[in-house]
DNA sequence: TATTCAGGTTTCCGCCTGGTAACCTGGGGT
DNA sequence: ACCCCAGGTTACCAGGCGGAAACCTGAATA
């Protein structure tokens, strides 16, 4: 039996580099999509669902969680019934938007093929 | 026995979003790190493990060659001796940089602890 | 002859992430 | 009495993704 050390040993090393610390947060999946799809306004879970469709509700929560958490959304849950809840950007989340844009930008004009690699001399 | 299928059934359903497209190759360990490196000029291999010293040449093999395959980065040998090898933004690479800037804008502000969900009523 | 140096490649292995599916709660409608 | 809806939570499970370490090539240098 080869004795599993647990990884959790020390606190982590600090990331001490806000990329790495930034891309921690929006390199999670569908996080970028999330974002993406609050800017034009406030969105409740179900709309984010329907925004999103292979997002299943387990990530969803957990991205949501995450962003409330780093200060990138807020949430509210309006009082009628059944209750709903509404997800909308903070001013630091609205920050990451025109990066979100560039990103898309730059997907547009991305060759899609990794297959390229053995054609090309 | 429950019978593996292998996933490689199908040519994959298409991303058809530019956005989780893009995610898809800057989503990759290191690779903002890489291009963030870059934004300045061309650097060599060895220079880009001394600019993010915990990525493994491996892993920063892996990546460049992603991005070499995506338009983003170009690779030139140099025939000195021993050869030394290039990379250098392409002006599709270079439209990331803004991205990435407004990524570590926000990476500044985040507030860094995610514990502080459990402290939370 | 051995070493160094650049730029990788290969193998192995463990963890974390995300997918799937089932379940839960509480009020309102019929 | 029953179901539905919103908005989740939970348990289980696979595999991809990245870390670590060892190895490789060819020319120049000591």
């Amino acid at each position: 039996m080869p004795l599993k050390v647990r990884k959790n040993h020390s606190p982590k090393p600090p990331p001490s580099c806000p990329l790495t610390e930034c891309m921690g947060i929006i390199g999670g999946a569908w996080t970028v999509n999330v974002i993406w799809s609050l800017r034009a306004g406030p969105r409740r879970f179900s709309e984010l669902r329907v925004d999103i469709p292979p997002v299943s509700p387990k990530v969803l929560t957990a991205r949501l969680r995450e962003l409330e958490a780093r200060g990138v959304v807020t949430r509210e849950v309006k009082p009628t019934s059944p209750p709903s809840v509404e997800y909308a950007l903070t001013d630091l989340g609205a920050e990451l938007v025109p990066a979100i844009e560039a990103i898309v930008e730059v997907g547009h004009k991305l060759k899609g093929a990794p297959d390229a690699l053995v054609a090309n001399g």
